[in-house]
RNA sequence: GCCGGCGUAGCUCAGGGGUAGAGCAGCUGAUUCGUAAUCAGCAGGUCGUUGGUUCAAUUCCUACCGCCGGCUCCA
């Protein structure tokens, strides 16, 4: 045997010494891990992203141990590295705030100067069990108790001692710039049943220029701000007297929305939906019927009317159900696919809410897919095939994930086996790269969930697709085979954008609120440099507006530069720009939102030009 | 729902036990001006809501509502 260093170094000298870890067989481990001297070991370099989470998992320990140091009685539990940075999760007397953040940061500044190293050893069992026992870590021994092997790694820097799978810096020196960045509230092993521990948030790099672009990286995010660039472009509002997660739609916000809802039922006409709509709020029968009651009564709201009592929904499927069983359906019929922007109510846990991205009032472009056991995969993959174009379309890359049986479910193992299967073929088919959450299906069904990343990074459920052999079942949904006998069909519940509110406040942030030509609620602003070009700016803006373009005028009595600010500002695609020369022309000038200058065209060229990239996807 | 932070004018924010201030926006007037802010004047607030402590609360405390960062859950 003999440590991983030492082999690295007789292949290169070179990059052994800049190495934090190395790996074996695709396994990154401690440059200290003894290992057989014939495996093949490759250096773990700054600069890949293993390097990145050795390196930040590591700073995690150091952040335990300046907590540790500052805060006497404190227990420890976990600590991991994440996408962006680390945390650690704390259990204090009291929860720590951001004002405990910088005599940590300086604590373990001096533990990084200290260039202590992170010792690895391995230990029984029931050794580390009494160890931590003796410390009061009952979280450390609660995750001893839960390991299988009989060995446990604990890892060791200057004072504190760790149980902890690794692999770690060399030394705490290594860590070339860090900063702590928030504190939060966190379940013990997220379950909230159990304590709630104060966690902190940091992220760390190798060098300082990292970390300070990955710094204004957070704050351009934060200028993309869907909540924020809501308001300054008068998109919608939200109102502590009105209630929480219900948004109001402001005159631009509500054009946007009919541009994508018009889009939309364009699209889905195209693909043989029909269209269809039900009511708001539905008798509660209909919701103990289809298992809504039993199983999603939490997130409801109800109300009574005439001794009755209703339930408001919160899925739109009910009605299509009642629209397939209103006449007998042949084979032929089939697929059926029948589509409404329902707007539903889901009561949300109020800490959840967030800006557009999650209300309790929210617009599903749903669809119900009815249809036979043989035409599923079709459908499933004619499903695909719509998000794909869909998401092609606005430009958005995104991740397919399969959410097998939930341990609170309806329905029978064959049916779930038959209906997982083929989201798994479809998945295949498309030879996209997919993850799998067990458990993670819907009551009724197995799903196939799209999400979109936001502007900070999170990810955003948008379009799902949800296999359902419950529901017509509950509801006795029937079809007359080529044989004559009645069968069962299956329901697929799915969406595109998923709700139309959600979708918005990514698309904000996709766009930074510069939506394309098509989309912009204000495509074309027209200015004047002085009151002499009034009439004419009257005329053009006229001309614009009855060749179907979105324009307004801007007449004010303003300098042209504070005009243009403000069209800026509102991050309208064209502005028109009049003054004396236009007028005595009769042309326009058009200058864009990039601040480029088009030269003087005719009015009906410039319209023709706004109109052609009006169309989805062109501008 | 839970943990922590926050709530002052339309917006961004200052202030602080003796009942409030700035910039921008708004209104009025002057200016007629060519590519990201013309100048001047005026007006604007039950200091989130509700109890309590106090001679006195917007300021301190309680509860509620809402927002922000997370946990959890989901479109």
């Amino acid at each position: 045997m003999a440590q991983a260093a030492e082999i690295l170094s007789q292949d290169d000298a070179k990059a052994a010494k800049r190495a934090v870890a190395a790996k074996v067989g695709g396994k990154v481990v401690d440059l200290s891990a003894e290992i057989d001297p014939q495996s093949p070991v490759e250096p773990v370099l700054p600069g890949t992203p293993e390097a990145l989470d050795v390196l930040r998992h590591s700073t995690a320990h150091i952040m335990a141990e300046a907590v540790r140091e500052l805060f006497p009685g404190v227990k420890v539990a976990i600590g991991p590295a994440i996408e962006n940075g680390f945390y650690y999760d704390f259990a204090y007397e009291r929860a720590f705030t951001p004002e405990d953040l910088p005599a940590i940061e300086e604590k373990m500044a001096q533990i990084i100067k200290a260039n202590l190293p992170f010792a690895c050893r391995r230990q029984k069992k029931s050794a580390a069990r009494q160890y931590f026992a003796e410390q009061g870590e009952v979280f450390k021994v609660e995750l001893i108790d839960d390991l299988a092997d009989d060995q446990v790694s604990l890892y060791q820097q200057g004072g504190f001692v760790d149980l902890c799978r690794g692999p770690h810096l060399p030394s705490t020196g290594k860590v070339g710039a860090f900063k702590l960045l928030s504190v939060a509230g966190a379940y013990w092993r997220g379950d909230e049943k159990r304590p709630m521990l104060s966690r902190i948030y940091g992220t760390a790099f190798f060098d300082k220029k990292e970390l300070k672009r990955h710094l204004q990286l957070l704050e351009e995010a934060k200028k993309r701000d869907h909540r924020k660039l809501g308001r300054e472009l008068e998109l919608f509002s939200f109102h502590e007297e009105l209630g929480a997660g219900m948004v109001v739609w402001h005159p631009r916000g509500a054009l946007l929305r009919y541009l994508i809802e018009e889009f939309e039922r364009r699209e889905h006409l195209k693909r043989g939906y029909h269209m269809v709509g039900g009511p708001q709020i539905l008798r509660r029968e209909m919701w103990e019927r289809s298992g809504h009651f039993d199983h999603y009564r939490e997130n409801m709201y109800f109300t009574e009317v005439d001794g009755n009592s209703y339930g408001i929904k919160p899925m739109n499927c009910l009605a299509h159900m009642l629209i397939y069983k209103s006449k007998v359906r042949s084979y032929r019929d089939l697929p059926l696919r029948y589509f409404e922007l329902g707007l539903v109510h889901r009561h949300e846990k109020s800490g959840v809410l967030h800006g557009l991205t999650r209300v309790r009032a929210f617009t599903q472009d749903d669809a119900h897919i009815l249809c036979r056991p043989d035409q599923v995969l079709d459908e499933i993959e004619g499903v695909m095939q719509f998000v794909t174009d869909v998401m092609d379309l606005f430009g958005f890359d995104y991740s397919l994930e399969l959410s097998t049986r939930p341990e609170k479910s309806i329905g029978s193992d064959q049916d779930w086996e038959r209906a997982t299967d083929a989201l798994l073929a479809a998945l295949k088919n498309s030879g996209r790269e997919y993850d799998i959450n067990e458990g993670d299906g819907a009551f009724y069904g197995p799903k196939i969930d799209v999400k979109l990343k936001d502007a900070l990074g999170r990810q955003w459920q948008c379009a799902t697709i949800q296999c359902d052999f419950t529901l017509p079942d509950r509801f006795d949904l029937n079809y007359i085979s080529p044989e004559g006998s009645q069968e069962r069909p299956v329901m697929l519940h799915r969406v595109i954008l998923g709700s139309v509110e959600r979708f918005i406040g990514v698309l904000i942030e996709h766009y930074a609120g510069a939506f394309p030509v098509w989309l912009a609620p204000e495509q074309v602003r027209v200015l004047t440099v002085t009151e002499r070009a009034d009439e004419w700016a009257q005329e053009v803006h006229a001309l614009l507006r009855a060749a179907g373009i979105r324009a307004d005028a801007d007449l004010r009595n303003e300098k042209l530069g504070a005009k243009i600010r403000e069209a800026q500002l509102m991050k309208v695609p064209y502005m028109v720009i009049l003054g004396d020369k236009e007028v005595e022309d009769r042309l326009i000038t058009a200058r864009l939102r990039s601040g480029e200058n088009l030269d003087p065209m005719k009015v009906e060229d410039f319209a023709a030009r706004v109109a052609a990239e009006s169309q989805p996807g062109r501008g």
